[in-house]
DNA sequence: TGCAGTAGCTTATTCAGCAAGTTACTCTCT
DNA sequence: AGAGAGTAACTTGCTGAATAAGCTACTGCA
Protein backbone atom coordinates (compact mmCIF):
# COMPACT_ATOMS: atom_id res chain seq x y z
CA UNK A 1 0.00 0.00 0.00
CA UNK A 2 2.35 2.56 -1.36
CA UNK A 3 0.85 5.69 -0.63
CA UNK A 4 3.30 7.83 -2.74
CA UNK A 5 4.98 6.42 -5.98
CA UNK A 6 4.97 9.25 -7.62
CA UNK A 7 8.40 10.41 -7.65
CA UNK A 8 9.66 7.78 -10.02
CA UNK A 9 7.56 8.69 -12.76
CA UNK A 10 10.36 11.35 -13.22
CA UNK A 11 11.66 8.23 -15.23
CA UNK A 12 8.80 8.10 -18.02
CA UNK A 13 7.70 12.45 -17.77
CA UNK A 14 6.83 13.27 -21.18
CA UNK A 15 9.40 15.75 -22.31
CA UNK A 16 12.07 16.27 -24.52
CA UNK A 17 14.64 15.08 -21.86
CA UNK A 18 12.55 11.38 -21.62
CA UNK A 19 12.56 11.22 -24.69
CA UNK A 20 16.44 11.61 -25.91
CA UNK A 21 16.96 9.32 -23.20
CA UNK A 22 14.37 6.68 -24.66
CA UNK A 23 16.74 7.19 -27.71
CA UNK A 24 19.74 6.46 -26.20
CA UNK A 25 17.81 2.76 -25.29
CA UNK A 26 16.10 2.17 -28.02
CA UNK A 27 19.64 2.83 -29.81
CA UNK A 28 21.41 0.57 -27.14
CA UNK A 29 18.43 -2.48 -28.38
CA UNK A 30 19.25 -1.71 -31.76
CA UNK A 31 22.93 -2.12 -31.57
CA UNK A 32 22.67 -5.07 -29.85
CA UNK A 33 20.43 -6.51 -32.45
CA UNK A 34 22.67 -5.76 -35.01
CA UNK A 35 25.61 -7.29 -33.09
CA UNK A 36 23.13 -10.12 -32.86
CA UNK A 37 23.11 -10.61 -36.62
CA UNK A 38 27.03 -10.55 -36.92
CA UNK A 39 26.71 -13.50 -35.02
CA UNK A 40 24.55 -15.18 -37.26
CA UNK A 41 26.58 -13.81 -40.04
CA UNK A 42 29.76 -15.74 -38.64
CA UNK A 43 27.90 -18.17 -37.61
CA UNK A 44 29.10 -17.95 -33.54
CA UNK A 45 27.32 -17.41 -30.48
CA UNK A 46 25.69 -13.57 -29.38
CA UNK A 47 28.44 -13.44 -26.97
CA UNK A 48 31.65 -14.18 -29.22
CA UNK A 49 30.33 -11.70 -31.47
CA UNK A 50 30.15 -9.28 -29.15
CA UNK A 51 33.97 -9.90 -28.22
CA UNK A 52 34.87 -9.85 -31.51
CA UNK A 53 33.59 -6.55 -32.32
CA UNK A 54 35.36 -5.38 -28.72
CA UNK A 55 38.97 -7.05 -30.50
CA UNK A 56 38.07 -5.29 -33.52
CA UNK A 57 37.48 -1.69 -32.05
CA UNK A 58 40.56 -1.99 -29.34
CA UNK A 59 42.86 -3.46 -32.08
CA UNK A 60 41.81 -0.35 -34.19
CA UNK A 61 42.75 1.79 -31.59
CA UNK A 62 46.11 0.75 -31.51
CA UNK A 63 45.42 -1.06 -27.92
CA UNK A 64 44.75 -4.53 -28.52
CA UNK A 65 42.53 -5.90 -25.53
CA UNK A 66 44.13 -8.71 -23.12
CA UNK A 67 41.90 -11.78 -22.05
CA UNK A 68 41.03 -9.30 -18.61
CA UNK A 69 39.78 -6.53 -20.08
CA UNK A 70 37.87 -8.60 -22.33
CA UNK A 71 36.35 -10.18 -19.72
CA UNK A 72 35.52 -7.15 -18.02
CA UNK A 73 33.90 -5.45 -20.97
CA UNK A 74 31.81 -8.31 -21.96
CA UNK A 75 30.84 -9.19 -18.23
CA UNK A 76 32.30 -12.82 -18.33
CA UNK A 77 34.06 -14.26 -15.85
CA UNK A 78 37.94 -15.34 -16.12
CA UNK A 79 37.13 -18.76 -16.92
CA UNK A 80 34.37 -17.86 -19.36
CA UNK A 81 36.73 -16.12 -21.35
CA UNK A 82 39.26 -18.58 -21.86
CA UNK A 83 36.70 -20.73 -23.31
CA UNK A 84 35.13 -18.04 -25.32
CA UNK A 85 38.55 -17.40 -26.33
CA UNK A 86 39.70 -21.35 -27.32
CA UNK A 87 36.42 -21.63 -29.38
CA UNK A 88 37.28 -18.51 -31.11
CA UNK A 89 40.83 -19.07 -31.59
CA UNK A 90 39.98 -22.73 -32.82
CA UNK A 91 37.73 -21.58 -35.58
CA UNK A 92 40.39 -19.43 -36.77
CA UNK A 93 38.64 -15.68 -35.56
CA UNK A 94 41.15 -14.93 -32.90
CA UNK A 95 45.29 -15.38 -32.44
CA UNK A 96 46.75 -14.77 -28.88
CA UNK A 97 50.12 -13.26 -28.92
CA UNK A 98 52.38 -12.45 -25.93
CA UNK A 99 53.77 -9.62 -27.45
CA UNK A 100 53.97 -7.51 -24.03
CA UNK A 101 57.17 -6.89 -22.47
CA UNK A 102 55.15 -7.98 -19.59
CA UNK A 103 55.16 -11.94 -20.43
CA UNK A 104 52.30 -12.86 -18.30
CA UNK A 105 50.03 -10.53 -20.82
CA UNK A 106 48.49 -11.68 -23.92
CA UNK A 107 46.91 -9.81 -26.67
CA UNK A 108 44.20 -10.35 -28.31
CA UNK A 109 44.22 -10.19 -32.54
CA UNK A 110 41.54 -10.86 -35.08
CA UNK A 111 42.88 -12.74 -37.89
CA UNK A 112 42.93 -10.70 -41.47
CA UNK A 113 39.72 -13.06 -42.41
CA UNK A 114 37.74 -12.03 -39.31
CA UNK A 115 38.46 -8.92 -39.63
CA UNK A 116 37.59 -8.16 -43.27
CA UNK A 117 34.39 -10.34 -42.45
CA UNK A 118 33.36 -8.57 -39.60
CA UNK A 119 34.72 -4.90 -41.29
CA UNK A 120 32.01 -6.41 -44.38
CA UNK A 121 29.51 -6.77 -41.57
CA UNK A 122 29.38 -3.08 -40.32
CA UNK A 123 30.50 -1.28 -43.16
CA UNK A 124 27.35 -0.43 -45.04
CA UNK A 125 26.07 0.99 -41.66
CA UNK A 126 29.10 2.83 -41.17
CA UNK A 127 28.78 4.87 -44.29
CA UNK A 128 25.04 5.01 -44.69
CA UNK A 129 25.20 6.36 -40.86
CA UNK A 130 28.44 8.35 -42.16
CA UNK A 131 26.17 9.92 -44.89
CA UNK A 132 23.84 10.81 -42.71
CA UNK A 133 26.12 12.35 -40.56
CA UNK A 134 27.06 14.40 -43.52
CA UNK A 135 23.73 16.17 -43.60
CA UNK A 136 24.22 17.92 -40.18
CA UNK A 137 27.16 21.20 -39.91
CA UNK A 138 30.35 20.67 -37.97
CA UNK A 139 29.22 23.03 -34.84
CA UNK A 140 26.09 20.76 -34.14
CA UNK A 141 27.78 17.19 -34.25
CA UNK A 142 30.25 19.08 -31.67
CA UNK A 143 27.48 19.41 -29.34
CA UNK A 144 26.61 16.20 -29.66
CA UNK A 145 29.84 14.96 -29.45
CA UNK A 146 29.78 17.11 -25.97
CA UNK A 147 26.66 15.80 -24.94
CA UNK A 148 27.23 12.31 -25.44
CA UNK A 149 30.75 12.45 -24.09
CA UNK A 150 28.90 13.88 -20.87
CA UNK A 151 26.16 11.48 -20.97
CA UNK A 152 28.76 8.40 -21.10
CA UNK A 153 30.95 10.02 -18.25
CA UNK A 154 27.84 10.18 -15.89
CA UNK A 155 26.71 6.24 -16.86
CA UNK A 156 30.10 4.92 -16.06
CA UNK A 157 30.42 6.82 -12.99
CA UNK A 158 27.65 5.00 -11.81
CA UNK A 159 29.15 1.36 -13.32
CA UNK A 160 32.38 1.99 -11.33
CA UNK A 161 30.18 2.78 -8.22
CA UNK A 162 28.53 -0.18 -8.30
CA UNK A 163 31.74 -2.20 -9.12
CA UNK A 164 33.13 -0.74 -6.36
CA UNK A 165 30.19 -2.52 -4.29
CA UNK A 166 31.00 -5.53 -5.87
CA UNK A 167 34.30 -5.87 -4.10
CA UNK A 168 33.96 -5.70 -0.73
CA UNK A 169 37.48 -5.56 1.15
CA UNK A 170 40.85 -7.52 -0.61
CA UNK A 171 43.07 -5.95 0.26
CA UNK A 172 44.83 -3.44 3.20
CA UNK A 173 45.07 -0.82 0.55
CA UNK A 174 41.91 1.38 -0.54
CA UNK A 175 43.07 4.24 -2.40
CA UNK A 176 40.62 6.84 -3.40
CA UNK B 1 45.29 -12.59 -50.86
CA UNK B 2 43.26 -9.24 -51.22
CA UNK B 3 45.36 -6.54 -52.55
CA UNK B 4 43.10 -3.68 -51.62
CA UNK B 5 42.01 -3.49 -47.89
CA UNK B 6 41.77 0.43 -47.35
CA UNK B 7 38.53 0.97 -48.05
CA UNK B 8 37.42 -0.24 -44.91
CA UNK B 9 39.32 2.30 -43.22
CA UNK B 10 36.50 4.32 -43.21
CA UNK B 11 35.36 2.77 -40.22
CA UNK B 12 38.06 3.93 -38.25
CA UNK B 13 39.08 6.90 -39.86
CA UNK B 14 40.15 9.79 -37.34
CA UNK B 15 37.50 12.35 -37.70
CA UNK B 16 34.04 14.01 -35.59
CA UNK B 17 32.19 11.45 -37.59
CA UNK B 18 34.34 8.39 -36.27
CA UNK B 19 34.17 9.24 -32.85
CA UNK B 20 30.36 9.99 -32.93
CA UNK B 21 30.16 6.55 -33.56
CA UNK B 22 32.85 5.32 -31.08
CA UNK B 23 31.01 7.41 -28.33
CA UNK B 24 27.47 5.28 -29.69
CA UNK B 25 29.39 1.90 -29.33
CA UNK B 26 30.69 3.08 -25.72
CA UNK B 27 27.52 3.90 -24.45
CA UNK B 28 25.63 1.07 -25.87
CA UNK B 29 28.73 -0.51 -23.94
CA UNK B 30 28.22 1.24 -20.60
CA UNK B 31 24.87 0.58 -21.12
CA UNK B 32 24.46 -3.14 -21.21
CA UNK B 33 26.94 -3.05 -18.10
CA UNK B 34 24.59 -1.02 -16.10
CA UNK B 35 21.78 -3.74 -16.79
CA UNK B 36 24.41 -6.34 -15.83
CA UNK B 37 24.24 -4.34 -12.02
CA UNK B 38 21.12 -4.55 -12.22
CA UNK B 39 20.83 -8.24 -12.72
CA UNK B 40 23.44 -8.35 -9.65
CA UNK B 41 21.28 -5.85 -7.54
CA UNK B 42 18.00 -7.82 -8.41
CA UNK B 43 19.91 -11.39 -7.83
CA UNK B 44 18.96 -12.59 -11.06
CA UNK B 45 20.78 -13.17 -14.23
CA UNK B 46 21.78 -10.81 -17.21
CA UNK B 47 19.20 -11.75 -19.91
CA UNK B 48 16.31 -11.89 -16.83
CA UNK B 49 17.62 -7.94 -15.93
CA UNK B 50 17.39 -7.39 -19.59
CA UNK B 51 13.85 -8.89 -19.99
CA UNK B 52 12.93 -6.97 -16.58
CA UNK B 53 13.89 -3.63 -18.27
CA UNK B 54 12.06 -3.97 -21.39
CA UNK B 55 8.88 -4.92 -19.63
CA UNK B 56 9.27 -2.08 -17.44
CA UNK B 57 9.48 0.54 -20.28
CA UNK B 58 7.28 -0.70 -22.45
CA UNK B 59 4.67 -0.80 -19.83
CA UNK B 60 5.36 2.39 -18.68
CA UNK B 61 4.54 3.53 -22.60
CA UNK B 62 1.37 2.05 -22.12
CA UNK B 63 2.32 -1.12 -24.62
CA UNK B 64 2.65 -3.85 -22.46
CA UNK B 65 4.79 -6.39 -23.69
CA UNK B 66 4.03 -10.04 -25.32
CA UNK B 67 6.06 -12.97 -25.18
CA UNK B 68 6.87 -12.98 -28.53
CA UNK B 69 7.49 -9.34 -28.80
CA UNK B 70 9.97 -9.62 -25.63
CA UNK B 71 11.71 -12.40 -27.24
CA UNK B 72 12.35 -10.51 -30.36
CA UNK B 73 13.64 -7.95 -28.68
CA UNK B 74 15.99 -9.95 -26.17
CA UNK B 75 16.95 -12.11 -28.68
CA UNK B 76 15.64 -15.51 -27.47
CA UNK B 77 13.75 -18.09 -29.04
CA UNK B 78 10.25 -19.16 -27.89
CA UNK B 79 10.81 -21.48 -25.74
CA UNK B 80 13.62 -19.59 -24.10
CA UNK B 81 11.44 -16.54 -23.50
CA UNK B 82 9.03 -18.95 -21.90
CA UNK B 83 11.68 -20.57 -19.48
CA UNK B 84 12.80 -16.95 -18.68
CA UNK B 85 9.58 -15.77 -17.91
CA UNK B 86 8.67 -18.65 -15.80
CA UNK B 87 11.82 -17.84 -13.39
CA UNK B 88 11.02 -14.29 -13.41
CA UNK B 89 7.16 -15.12 -12.75
CA UNK B 90 8.64 -17.87 -9.54
CA UNK B 91 10.84 -14.99 -8.52
CA UNK B 92 8.07 -12.99 -8.23
CA UNK B 93 9.32 -10.29 -10.79
CA UNK B 94 6.62 -10.44 -13.68
CA UNK B 95 2.71 -11.34 -13.80
CA UNK B 96 1.15 -13.09 -16.98
CA UNK B 97 -2.08 -11.11 -17.66
CA UNK B 98 -4.71 -12.28 -20.49
CA UNK B 99 -6.27 -8.67 -20.84
CA UNK B 100 -6.49 -8.77 -24.60
CA UNK B 101 -9.36 -9.50 -26.20
CA UNK B 102 -7.31 -11.62 -28.46
CA UNK B 103 -7.55 -14.84 -25.99
CA UNK B 104 -4.18 -15.94 -27.46
CA UNK B 105 -2.11 -13.03 -26.21
CA UNK B 106 0.05 -12.42 -22.86
CA UNK B 107 0.60 -9.21 -21.48
CA UNK B 108 3.84 -9.13 -19.44
CA UNK B 109 3.53 -6.41 -16.41
CA UNK B 110 6.09 -6.51 -13.46
CA UNK B 111 4.90 -6.93 -9.85
CA UNK B 112 4.39 -3.59 -7.91
CA UNK B 113 7.91 -4.55 -5.45
CA UNK B 114 10.01 -5.55 -8.91
CA UNK B 115 8.69 -1.95 -10.39
CA UNK B 116 9.78 -0.25 -7.50
CA UNK B 117 13.16 -1.93 -7.10
CA UNK B 118 13.97 -1.23 -10.49
CA UNK B 119 13.29 2.41 -10.75
CA UNK B 120 15.24 2.88 -7.67
CA UNK B 121 18.16 1.29 -9.53
CA UNK B 122 17.53 3.60 -12.17
CA UNK B 123 16.54 6.73 -10.81
CA UNK B 124 19.87 8.31 -9.79
CA UNK B 125 21.18 7.90 -13.07
CA UNK B 126 18.19 9.29 -14.66
CA UNK B 127 18.59 12.29 -12.42
CA UNK B 128 22.31 12.82 -12.61
CA UNK B 129 21.18 12.64 -16.85
CA UNK B 130 18.57 15.11 -16.42
CA UNK B 131 20.99 17.20 -14.57
CA UNK B 132 23.85 17.11 -17.21
CA UNK B 133 21.08 17.53 -20.17
CA UNK B 134 19.92 20.70 -18.21
CA UNK B 135 23.18 22.38 -19.55
CA UNK B 136 21.81 22.37 -22.90
CA UNK B 137 19.40 24.77 -24.11
CA UNK B 138 16.59 23.92 -26.28
CA UNK B 139 17.29 23.87 -29.88
CA UNK B 140 20.33 21.68 -29.30
CA UNK B 141 18.43 19.11 -27.71
CA UNK B 142 15.97 19.12 -30.29
CA UNK B 143 18.72 18.49 -32.72
CA UNK B 144 19.87 16.08 -30.64
CA UNK B 145 16.84 14.14 -30.66
CA UNK B 146 16.46 14.63 -34.81
CA UNK B 147 20.18 13.10 -35.06
CA UNK B 148 19.72 10.04 -32.88
CA UNK B 149 16.14 9.57 -34.03
CA UNK B 150 18.23 9.68 -37.83
CA UNK B 151 20.83 7.11 -36.69
CA UNK B 152 18.27 4.61 -35.23
CA UNK B 153 16.33 5.03 -38.11
CA UNK B 154 19.31 3.43 -40.05
CA UNK B 155 20.80 0.98 -37.83
CA UNK B 156 17.03 -0.15 -37.61
CA UNK B 157 16.79 -0.36 -41.31
CA UNK B 158 19.76 -2.46 -41.56
CA UNK B 159 18.71 -4.78 -38.84
CA UNK B 160 15.55 -4.98 -40.48
CA UNK B 161 17.06 -6.30 -43.73
CA UNK B 162 19.33 -8.61 -42.22
CA UNK B 163 16.28 -9.99 -40.38
CA UNK B 164 14.64 -10.40 -43.58
CA UNK B 165 17.51 -13.19 -44.56
CA UNK B 166 16.86 -15.14 -41.82
CA UNK B 167 13.05 -16.32 -43.49
CA UNK B 168 14.06 -17.74 -46.57
CA UNK B 169 10.81 -17.76 -48.00
CA UNK B 170 7.30 -18.06 -45.94
CA UNK B 171 4.93 -17.26 -48.77
CA UNK B 172 5.10 -17.03 -52.14
CA UNK B 173 6.47 -13.31 -51.82
CA UNK B 174 9.98 -13.45 -52.59
CA UNK B 175 11.98 -9.39 -52.80
CA UNK B 176 15.16 -8.79 -55.16
C1' DT C 1 65.64 -14.77 -2.33
C1' DG C 2 61.32 -15.22 -0.70
C1' DC C 3 56.41 -13.64 -1.04
C1' DA C 4 52.42 -11.22 -2.43
C1' DG C 5 49.96 -9.95 -6.46
C1' DT C 6 48.41 -10.54 -11.08
C1' DA C 7 47.48 -12.86 -15.84
C1' DG C 8 45.93 -16.75 -17.94
C1' DC C 9 44.28 -21.13 -18.10
C1' DT C 10 42.02 -25.97 -16.72
C1' DT C 11 38.50 -28.82 -14.69
C1' DA C 12 34.02 -30.35 -12.72
C1' DT C 13 29.46 -28.97 -12.49
C1' DT C 14 25.16 -26.60 -13.36
C1' DC C 15 21.50 -24.69 -15.59
C1' DA C 16 20.19 -21.42 -19.52
C1' DG C 17 18.63 -21.78 -24.12
C1' DC C 18 17.45 -24.36 -28.41
C1' DA C 19 14.65 -27.38 -31.36
C1' DA C 20 10.78 -29.73 -31.79
C1' DG C 21 6.37 -30.78 -30.55
C1' DT C 22 1.64 -29.62 -28.06
C1' DT C 23 -2.36 -26.95 -26.86
C1' DA C 24 -5.36 -23.05 -27.28
C1' DC C 25 -7.30 -19.54 -29.72
C1' DT C 26 -8.55 -16.59 -34.07
C1' DC C 27 -9.83 -15.80 -38.71
C1' DT C 28 -11.16 -17.08 -43.30
C1' DC C 29 -13.45 -19.60 -46.75
C1' DT C 30 -16.94 -22.56 -48.18
C1' DA D 1 -21.76 -23.76 -38.91
C1' DG D 2 -17.47 -26.36 -39.52
C1' DA D 3 -12.89 -27.43 -41.58
C1' DG D 4 -8.36 -25.74 -42.15
C1' DA D 5 -4.63 -22.48 -41.93
C1' DG D 6 -2.19 -19.39 -39.07
C1' DT D 7 -0.53 -17.57 -34.74
C1' DA D 8 0.49 -17.25 -29.41
C1' DA D 9 2.10 -19.52 -25.61
C1' DC D 10 3.95 -23.14 -23.42
C1' DT D 11 6.44 -28.02 -22.39
C1' DT D 12 10.13 -31.34 -22.83
C1' DG D 13 14.82 -33.53 -23.78
C1' DC D 14 19.21 -32.36 -24.69
C1' DT D 15 23.47 -29.62 -25.58
C1' DG D 16 27.05 -26.93 -24.26
C1' DA D 17 28.13 -22.11 -22.38
C1' DA D 18 29.44 -20.15 -18.18
C1' DT D 19 30.72 -20.56 -13.22
C1' DA D 20 33.60 -21.46 -9.24
C1' DA D 21 37.59 -23.18 -7.61
C1' DG D 22 42.07 -24.37 -8.14
C1' DC D 23 46.60 -24.29 -10.75
C1' DT D 24 50.87 -22.45 -13.12
C1' DA D 25 53.76 -18.72 -14.85
C1' DC D 26 55.45 -14.33 -14.43
C1' DT D 27 56.43 -9.68 -12.06
C1' DG D 28 58.21 -6.71 -8.67
C1' DC D 29 58.76 -5.24 -4.08
C1' DA D 30 61.17 -5.95 0.41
Amino acid sequence: MAVQGEHTDSLFEPGRRSRLLQLLRTYTDTHVELTRHLARTLGIHANDAVAIAEILWAEATGDPLSPVRLSERIGLASGGTATLLNRLETAGFVVRSREDTDRRIVRLRLTPQARSRTEDFFLPTGEHLNNTLDGYDDATLEHMEHLLTEIVAVTAARNEQLRADLKPASSGRQGT
